[in-house]
DNA sequence: CGTCTCCTTGAGGTTGGTCAAACCAGGTGG
DNA sequence: CCACCTGGTTTGACCAACCTCAAGGAGACG
């Protein structure tokens, strides 16, 4: 007896082309055709459950990542067992580029939901781009923007006080969520305190602190990881601020 | 009467395929071949006086630098007037690549001592990154590799106290300038207390301070910008000890 | 020689870190 | 259903690292 064949329908594959997330994440500018032609080198997905990894530091680098669904924190590892949060990627985003330089990765990207990313396999990226400027182009952007969001970061860790770190970096995820169509007022935190203080330069106590205090202020009401933005002028206020 | 035609010779073009840097620089992997059809692109050179910038925020991008001689910082501008140094850079590095993504400058860019950068016209860059693979490779190579450096400064400036940061940018110096053929334990600081100190997200009292610490104990001899480093073991332990 | 910039050093203050206790929400198992 | 556990969070008290303010010194240069 034939066991009955698998009625599952087998999901439409998402293409580049057709993917909701096309003008956030690599596509963006590229023709129809180019597209297209991009389609055929994306050809796989990877899920990541909560608390798995992506990559590890050290892994060899093959291909960049581009979170579809979910939430990741990167973190870099200092000799001594440090660890730094380097950033925090959402749908459209890209994982990796640190890779590229050295055939390995430099971070772990860690999921911090149930995730699920486009693998993009660098050399045929490569080979793409030789082929067509718009992917070409928009490889370079990516990678620059990353180098420009560094430099934020920088800023914000050698020059800010506790409250205006706290308040950019609010400020920061808000505006992503809302390029994404969520509310800039409503969020819940995908990290916890103590990631955040990581990626801050911060303790945990003084992250949650911080959050007492802009909710004493009427800047935030905080539950948890249930944030609403009252004032979001207060924020903005406090990062572009004067030192004192 | 005719004023005499300058007797001046014209110095022989310094071209990539004949420069000294060649090995730290763009070039670096590239075939005899490819190296003259570089060369060909990279005609013309700019001199930057000490205090003068290369460019600065807000300005249009149309080329990478690449410093031929003498030494730059770069520096982001926050809204109120702060200034973070995000990176210092010496011969056969890459100025510019913040540019990229939004077509003007991100970073001032300022000469720390009489330089000369040559420059590298984007658009052509991009189009021999094209024609050949090993440009290509080498772009996305440099561009990953500041990617990782920023991570390395997010690190410290996130989670070092001021005698690791410190240890860990006389380190960074001492074996970049080794590269160059400099010696390892004798460097001439070409940078303020203060431009140290914005780069390391301390004061400069501080950076100061934590000079004289490291004169007391021996592992520096510190006069003035004139640094000696007499235990390299002893910095090297200091950025890789326990944060405590 | 005076001026300027940069550097050093001291005294005292503040921010954020450390340590410790208690709280909360969610999950597990009796 | 409730007791219990766990991981994450909040809050307090105290402390240390670094900052601020201030004064003086060292070199470079006209």
């Amino acid at each position: 007896m034939l066991s009955p064949t698998p009625i599952r329908v087998e999901p439409l594959r998402t293409a580049c082309s057709s993917c909701n997330l096309r003008e956030l994440c690599l596509p963006l500018g590229l023709s129809e055709s180019d597209m297209t032609r991009l389609d055929g080198v994306i050809n796989q997905r990877r899920t990541v459950a909560r608390g798995q990894t992506l990559f590890r530091v050290g892994e060899e680098f093959h291909a960049l990542y581009a979170v579809r669904t979910g939430f990741f924190k990167t973190c870099v590892n200092a000799e001594d067992g440090r660890v730094q949060v380097t950033g925090f990627q959402m749908a459209g985003e890209l994982l990796g580029l640190d890779g590229i330089g050295s055939h390995r990765h430099t971070v772990d990207a860690e999921a911090l939901e149930d995730s699920q990313v486009c693998v993009l396999p660098f050399d045929e990226l490569e080979h793409l781009a030789r082929e067509f400027t718009a992917l070409q182009h928009q490889l370079h952007r990516i990678m620059s923007r990353e180098i420009v969001r560094d430099h934020g970061v920088m800023l914000l860790l050698g020059s800010m006080r506790a409250e205006e770190r706290l308040a950019a970096f609010l400020l920061n995820l808000t505006q992503r969520l809302q390029a994404r169509g969520y509310s800039a007022s409503e969020l819940v935190l995908r990290m916890t305190r103590e990631e955040i203080g990581s990626y801050l330069g911060l303790k945990l106590e003084t992250v949650s602190r911080t959050f007492s205090r802009f909710q004493d202020e009427g800047i935030l009401e905080v539950k948890q990881r249930q944030i609403t933005v009252l004032e979001p002028d207060a924020l903005q206020r406090l990062v572009s601020s004067a030192a004192c």
